[in-house]
DNA sequence: CGGCATCCGCATCGATACTG
DNA sequence: CAGTATCGATGCGGATGCCG
């Protein structure tokens, strides 16, 4: 998505699908999510776990999903500065899409690595 | 997808669910595939399903999906031309994670439409 | 540490015209 | 009917530098 940004909520069926894509399209979105299932990270922490974002898209991703009500940004005031994000319970609602998603990339996700699929099935958690 | 494009299967967790998403993102693509579960279409038909797309991004997005082989294009070599598009059996197994979309969206859909939610909610089979 | 501001290239997408 | 082709504007997103 990658930029529908709730336009317009009135078109058809699907209308709900579109919507909830919405959320979490834009490139790295479902991944610092499905990071945050496991519990809070820092901003930092969370660059460390999806090497190839940009600092600025980092903000940016995180930004829109905290206005979306999807994630919780808790800023400690103190030197040097300390931000952690969690999901908000909306956020965690998105669990059983985020598994829909996973499940379904794991059980298919084969049939388009190239590499002699022995270790690209592997899926480490970390 | 909105453009990862089977960038790198290499990530971290997540992986899996950023592989699947990059299929289905794509601001049109969740919707098409939505329609497309009830049966096979037309071009057309899927134009006047999704009123706001326009011809040269729904040619994009139906070609990519193809590529992808979530959906089949089977041309009839007449005149006037037919084309018609239907689900491919991965495109079919996309279903589950389509509903779970759905669900979240049907369910967490009125807390961001501003209107007074009571027809909101109605959501409409063609 | 966790940002924000700026510059800027380049891909995306809409609009329009044309075709088999 | 179902596209392809081309143009042009929008804005995403990377790189860099500065800040509290």
């Amino acid at each position: 998505m990658t930029k529908i940004r709730h336009s317009r909520l009135t078109c058809n069926p699907g209308c709900s699908v579109e919507a909830t894509i919405s959320l979490i399209d834009g490139k790295w979105k479902c991944v610092i999510l499905f990071h945050l299932l496991d519990g809070t990270l820092r901003f930092n922490e969370i660059r460390r776990q999806v090497p190839d974002v940009t600092q600025r898209m980092l903000t940016n991703q995180l930004r829109e999903m905290e206005a979306d009500g999807l994630i919780v940004r808790k800023v400690y005031p103190q030197v040097p500065p300390k931000v952690e994000y969690s999901l908000s319970p909306l956020g965690r609602s998105m669990e059983p899409v985020l598994l829909a998603l996973k499940l379904w990339g794991d059980t298919n996700i084969n049939l388009f690595a190239q590499p002699n699929s022995s270790d690209a099935i592997a899926l480490q958690v970390p």
